[in-house]
DNA sequence: TCCACCCATCTTGTCGACAATGAATATACA
DNA sequence: TGTATATTCATTGTCGACAAGATGGGTGGA
């Protein structure tokens, strides 16, 4: 499935934000003609996951920095929005594969596999989105959770423990706020759970890297 | 343009919901060839206008009475999220543009113009999250803005002149608000117009047309 | 008479090739 | 030597035709 296998390397970052797509290389890769190539790449364009230019091809879609605060708005609101719907319309069943999901990231954590952790974050969050039962929601907050892992990936390449290890908590909580079926407490956590995220990112992105701020010359 | 042309059909329902789309037929139409047609078709699909169902055609997007609820649920956030951010972020041009439309909705009005009114409704609101430059907002809530649009020909085919009317004060309201940079007023006044609106489609729905009710047997 | 299977037909999915557009290079002129 | 123009080249957009799959009707058997 082509649209899958670049959804996938475009999120995991093999195909880097900004790099060119060429239609042939696709072409002889995946053994198809171009016709079905193009329409998955025009699939990926409608997510906003690559940018075509009329007649200039197509290009993964860059990470701008300047969306970051929108995005970071927009991620917050509904991490709350879906945790609270979730805590209202969850069924047993649902509640069952969130925890599962939950399950697997402290795996992941415990096995330090940074790569799991951020997936199965992804998916515990989809997951929650999925119990909310509003399709609206659910698109657009997997859409963010999607280009979050390519920030998360980008910024994190050397990840930071303290954020995982904040997440298995802060998980932990949102599950029971949902289990109790409470959706003030379930607000307050998937609150508190975005601003964690939110901080850590920008903390990372505005560190200080000039080393040689000091030298002498 | 042949995308353009078939997202204003289905819009305005000239393109009835769960219609059949026959791509030969848009072939002679459009004098194009299929390739063309199908990519027009897979963007509308990633926008949910159409469904395709694998091997057996495409149809246009049904309306499902049974996501009314989560419709209006996101339709409301996003009225007061995009209203409260464009009391933020507006410049003067925004507003000026936003101005401009609510005189087109005044003028439609005055002409007793539903299709023209229902248009620049759209048009209004959409121009509010613009100036509220969060592009994750608007490409929600311009997709809600435009299901809105169907529903409201598909429900509104005899409108009532007294919900447009409310519609012009409520839009001034906002229009002010968003002028005086007041975002709690804005909050308010667009949460006002979404239950308004949500309002008189629940109730232009739940009429009882049963007119052989009480007939006699 | 009813059901299952098979075949014809239509629609969709895919292909290879051609046309059109834009970029890069070469060329001519000032 | 610098600039403007023409030409070549690569890449995208489009086309007509073929292959694959699905639907409906017809045929044969029980």
């Amino acid at each position: 499935m082509v649209y899958g296998s670049l959804k996938r390397e475009i999120l995991d970052l093999v195909l880097p934000p900004g790099s060119a797509v060429d239609e042939v290389a696709l072409t002889e890769r995946f053994g198809m003609s171009r016709t079905p190539i193009r329409e998955a790449l025009v699939k990926l364009a409608g997510e906003g996951l690559v940018v075509t230019l009329p007649n200039r091809g197509t290009v993964v879609a860059p990470i701008d920095i300047l969306d970051l605060p929108q995005f970071f708005d927009a991620l917050t609101l509904m991490y709350r929005v879906t945790t609270r719907l979730a805590a209202v319309n969850r069924t047993d069943g649902d509640l069952e594969t969130i925890r599962a999901l939950q399950a697997g990231y402290a795996r992941a954590f415990a096995a330090r596999d940074v790569s799991a952790m951020i997936e199965v974050n992804r998916d515990f969050h989809a997951a929650i989105a999925h119990a909310g039962r509003n399709g609206y929601y659910s698109e657009l907050f997997e859409r963010l959770l999607d280009e979050g892992r390519r920030l998360l990936r980008f910024y994190y390449s050397s990840f930071d423990e303290t954020l995982p290890l904040a997440f298995l908590d802060e998980h932990e909580e949102m599950v029971a706020a949902i289990d109790a079926r409470d959706v003030a407490r379930a607000d307050r956590v998937a609150t508190a759970h975005a601003d964690q995220i939110v901080r850590q990112i920008q903390a990372y992105i505005s560190q200080d890297r000039r080393l040689n701020a000091d030298l002498s010359l």
